[in-house]
RNA sequence: GGGGGUGUAGCUCAAUUUGGUUAGAGUACCGGACUGUCGAUCCGGUGGUUGCGGGUUCGAGUCCCGUCGCCCUCGCCA
């Protein structure tokens, strides 16, 4: 149907006869002349109708003079170099021009709800509404590319380091810890149901059972939570698992992966190996478990030294035994009230209850608590902080885990703020060895912090001491301050299993229960293993310097779960309903009406 | 479930401190002019239940109450 793109037309081409499709981008009427920007996946090229110079028929001229943006054409014509000063250097076909003698109407557009120029940018609304004409958008199309190059050079790696690629069931059993599943009801089975996948762990430990030794996935998961820029109700994850490991060798296989991914797509070389922090070394320099390594900023502990002030706020923070911590920001001098009002506002959407400062000048230290520190206290101040003149200090008392929340959320502001998070760095890094056991405030009690087949650091560990210490084998893999994804070495201990069930308070009945499937098949020769799975919407996101994963998702959902364009989730047909033997609940509002 | 923002022409936005005539502009669309444009230009035109429902008022895009969609976010989750 068509010789070439429109986007593989140069200056080389001159003088041949081509034939391109595509959607009319613009038409720009001269009269006796018209000029159309015909577009298609791979570019844009002009194709000019020019009785005189061009040798377009009359007929076929007044044909063009009707077409409108986004009908869809086939044009036949012949390549020639425009002249002198006519070249359109924004375009890689701006030296050519295609002088069309025949045209075809392939299929009339409506006047596009998207405003396709990018003149103005259309509500995320409507383009999601619209979202095959949003596709057409250059930017888009040239995101899912991406997403599929990344994906292949993934493939490509793995399958280069004798992986196995392994599908698992999207049916499944719906599993007790984690976020809440989608259900799907059984037409066959009445009143029960089977659970979309959180994730493929459980199976893909089960093919290591299996001898698969090296499995890998690109998969789709699924999660009923609510949504964020950076979250969508079903994702896609590079799934991963080794049998015979530790932690060494699944972490270097993924960086390979990202390094080999990376250099395919963007040409980058990634510095390897990707820096590596403790968990609690993590928390104490930066606040969080997923630290933008793009900037320094790191937070300095004080609590020490403010015990000597008779700062109340610090003084009470220390008694209720929290921590005093602060962030110095060179040259933060410069920062105005206001600025440090902003900041200040973003401690307390995490529960600080202000955000005390002083900056130190050439006369020492100013601002709201400087008067606390004088004389060997206020040098001792910046000697532990490393303050210079000019420099800012921003400080977070109270709940240790409040300090650090709010701190390294103040950390993040300061680093965009500061311009310190330009585009095109990828700061990757390893925070490995998190805490097993996480304190479950509302439920009073212990529960995993990864996921329940989590090794220990110890195998003989107790974990009755010092329990929120007790160190795992999980490890997180973090770029610019975003959590792209985690992995562990699994348990393949019976013995080690069954203690921490019976730590957490969970029968061995109630283990059977739950994970029956999995405990059994380690009674017959589990090999240890271990893996990984980090988020695709996410690494391409951010590989792309985009803000929302969105924009790397053909059809995403909005916040509310929904989709605009099929208007999903949609009511049952109540014969689908009666073959399903689910009744429904009426709202309240129904009910009463 | 909570907090913040937002909703006006197909699209992007405006509409005067504190309510006041016929709700405007750009773009798109339609018609006309025009032989080198590439955000073409020039002239003319169509296009509105101001998200929806109620209320206050002589009078509501504007004030009040309710409700819905979308975005960000807390909780939740990855």
């Amino acid at each position: 149907m068509r010789s070439h793109t429109c986007g593989e037309l140069h200056r080389e081409n001159q003088g041949q006869r081509v034939t391109l499709c595509g959607w009319v981008s613009s038409a720009r009427n001269h009269g006796g002349i018209l000029f159309v920007d015909l577009r298609d996946r791979y570019g844009v090229t002009q194709i000019t109708f020019d009785p005189e110079a061009g040798g377009t028929p009359p007929e076929i001229l007044e044909q063009a003079s009707r077409l409108g943006n986004e009908d869809v054409i086939r044009v036949q014509g012949r390549v020639a170099l425009r002249a002198e000063g006519q070249n359109n250097p924004n375009r890689c076909t701006g030296e050519i021009e295609v002088f069309a003698d025949q045209l075809e109407l392939l299929s009339k557009s409506e006047p596009s709800p998207i405003d396709l120029s990018e003149k103005n940018e259309t509500s995320i609304e409507t383009r999601l509404r619209y979202r095959y004409l949003d596709l057409r958008r250059p930017s888009l199309l040239q995101g899912l590319a991406f997403r599929s190059k990344f994906c292949h050079a993934l493939r490509e790696h793995l399958l280069g380091q004798d992986f196995i690629e392994v599908e698992t069931p999207i049916l499944t059993r719906t599993t007790p810890e984690g976020a809440r599943d989608y259900l799907v009801p059984s037409r066959i089975h009445s009143n029960k149901f089977y659970a979309l996948p959180q994730s493929p762990q459980i199976f893909k430990q089960l093919l290591m059972v299996g001898g698969v030794d090296r499995y890998f996935q690109i998969a789709r998961c699924f999660r009923d939570e609510d949504l964020r820029a950076d979250r969508q109700p079903e994702f896609t994850q590079l799934d991963l698992e080794m049998s015979f490991v530790e932690e060494e060798d699944v972490l270097q296989v993924v960086e390979a992966a990202v390094v080999h991914a990376f250099k395919r797509c963007l040409g980058i070389d990634l510095k390897t190996p990707f820096p590596r922090l403790r968990h609690e070394e993590a928390m104490e320099r930066f606040g969080n478990d997923k630290p933008d390594l793009r900037f320094g900023l790191e937070l300095v502990d004080l609590s020490a030294l403010v015990a000597r002030t008779e700062f109340k706020v610090f003084t009470s923070a220390l008694e209720a035994g929290g921590c005093v911590k602060a962030i110095p920001v060179p040259e933060g001098a410069d920062l105005s009230r206001k600025e440090i009002q902003g900041l200040e506002e973003v401690a307390k959407e995490y529960g600080a209850r202000g955000l005390a400062w002083c900056k130190l000048g050439d006369e020492g230290l100013s601002g709201p608590v400087a008067k606390f520190f004088a004389g060997d206290l206020q040098e001792e101040l910046i000697e532990r902080t490393g303050l210079k003149p000019g420099g800012l200090l921003l400080f977070g008392a109270g709940d240790r885990t409040m300090v650090l929340r709010s701190l390294a959320e103040v950390r993040n502001a300061l680093g965009k703020k500061l311009g310190l998070t330009p585009e095109g760095e990828f700061a990757f890094a390893w925070v490995t060895h998190f805490p097993l056991f996480e304190w479950n405030e509302e439920k009073q009690r212990f529960e995993f912090s990864h996921h329940p087949f989590t090794a220990p650091e110890d195998w003989d560990v107790d974990f009755s001491k010092d329990t929120e210490k007790v160190a795992s084998r999980a490890y997180d893999l973090v770029l610019n301050g975003w959590e792209l994804g985690s992995g562990s070495i699994r348990i393949h201990r019976q013995d080690v299993q069954q203690r921490i069930f019976e730590f957490l308070g969970m029968s061995p009945e109630e283990a059977q229960e739950k994970f029956g499937f999995l405990l059994n098949a380690f009674r017959y020769g589990a090999p240890p293993h271990g893996g990984f799975a980090f988020g695709i919407d996410r690494i391409v996101t951010l590989a792309l310097g985009l803000d929302s994963i969105r924009d790397v998702i053909a059809f995403p959902k909005t916040a509310s779960a929904a989709c605009l364009m099929t208007d999903a989730p949609s009511p049952a047909d109540p014969a689908q309903l009666e073959e399903l033997k689910i009744r429904l609940i009426p709202k309240k509002e129904e009910a009463q009406a």
